[in-house]
DNA sequence: GTCTATATACCGATAGAC
DNA sequence: GTCTATCGGTATATAGAC
């Protein structure tokens, strides 16, 4: 993973993260292995709980740290000049790299939302409302501007973030279907899932003149 | 879950069946207790390995009758008459409802997917491919009678499935985030739910004379 | 700060009595 | 077919030497 890390955190510290992350989107929290962690992070499985602590705390740090490089992302995308459009565009583009560049978030996000966010601490659930915000934002402009329908925010929020998710990490799941023998379409680059995406969601997939 | 048990099923094996999809969808697989799962179904755990078999027998039986279920659901909907856009409305109701029936399986394939199909036997690939084609069948269609743009059926079934996914199983995740005080809109009833997806899907979330 | 060794507990699976 | 008891293996977490 390599994610930008905080400016105080230890080079220990985020090497047990990249670890865990890698971990926890692999086998789940009730089928991580600590010691898998700490074997990966290069570490002995006593410094992994000195540095961080229990299997809940490295999990909270974890989710902690990925929201809040995903939050410095979207804001960013949010604040560019242009059309509410325009910044729909770059927030879905923004979402589709920092999943290219957080592989393990929607592993693990796709988990926790499996269990009932089980697993999830008070102040993660907070990052998240935050990111809903910026997104919410964006939408409820275009709205005003008349750019877009009266939409519903929290839908149409997820019906991006289930979008990108599905695309990219039913990989594994695509090829196997395809090893089956059935062609499944030429793979998708990063580029090209989030411009069918933004097509997709801004013009709908009926042809402007048919039937309503 | 209760789910329409196969016509030769013991009424144990359903029973226990039923408990595995909860305590999985819950847990993971890895995550999953298979004590959890004989209590909950109200046999002995050694009863349990004698009628269905070890953890990845049960997890296999627990996938496998539910798509089989999914796919009775989803030929309907594909056999039904209209045009290429009514069925495809027919098939996101369906696909909605389907999850309502079995809540237990979209959690139990968001884990699987998040583990890239690491416990997904290959007979069900093979059923989740049968289920590819009946959606792929009615966009097909309606790209050659005109009422579709070309559209990628892949990333089209995925839109879907993504979205009805997070729709439904965000529901907790949302809901604590409501408790943290940002009001998250009305909750969705699943006949919303559909007609709202089916609209955006179509016709997108863009004003009809809005700019491209 | 770092590592070895281990306490404590639990889980998957089965043997064997009935 | 049903249940109890248990084996063998493994997990989290920490104590304690250095």
């Amino acid at each position: 993973m390599t994610a930008s890390a905080g400016a105080f955190e230890n080079p220990t510290v985020t090497r047990i993260l990249d670890a865990a992350a890698a971990v926890f989107a692999e086998e789940g929290f009730g089928g991580a292995r600590v010691d898998a962690i700490a074997t990966r992070a290069g570490v002995n499985k006593a410094m992994l709980y000195y540095h961080v602590g229990d299997k809940a705390e490295l999990y909270a740090a974890v989710l902690s740290r990925n929201f809040a490089h995903a939050r410095a992302r979207l804001a960013t995308a949010v604040a560019q000049p242009g059309t509410a459009t325009d910044r729909l565009r770059g927030v879905i583009a923004a979402i589709v790299s920092l999943v290219e560049e957080l592989p393990a978030h929607p592993r693990i996000m796709l988990r926790e939302i499996a269990s009932g966010a089980a697993h999830l601490p008070a102040a993660v659930v907070a990052q998240m409302l935050e990111l809903f915000a910026l997104v919410r934002g964006v939408l409820e402009e275009g709205v005003r501007a008349g750019q877009l329908r009266p939409v519903d925010p929290l839908l149409t929020h997820l019906m991006i973030l289930g979008t990108v998710t599905f695309m990219t990490a039913t990989l594994p799941v695509r090829q196997r279907m395809g090893a089956l023998g059935v062609p499944l379409g030429e793979p998708d680059s990063p580029g090209h899932l989030a411009g069918y995406l933004a097509d997709v969601l801004l013009h709908g997939i009926a042809t402007p003149g048919g039937p309503r």
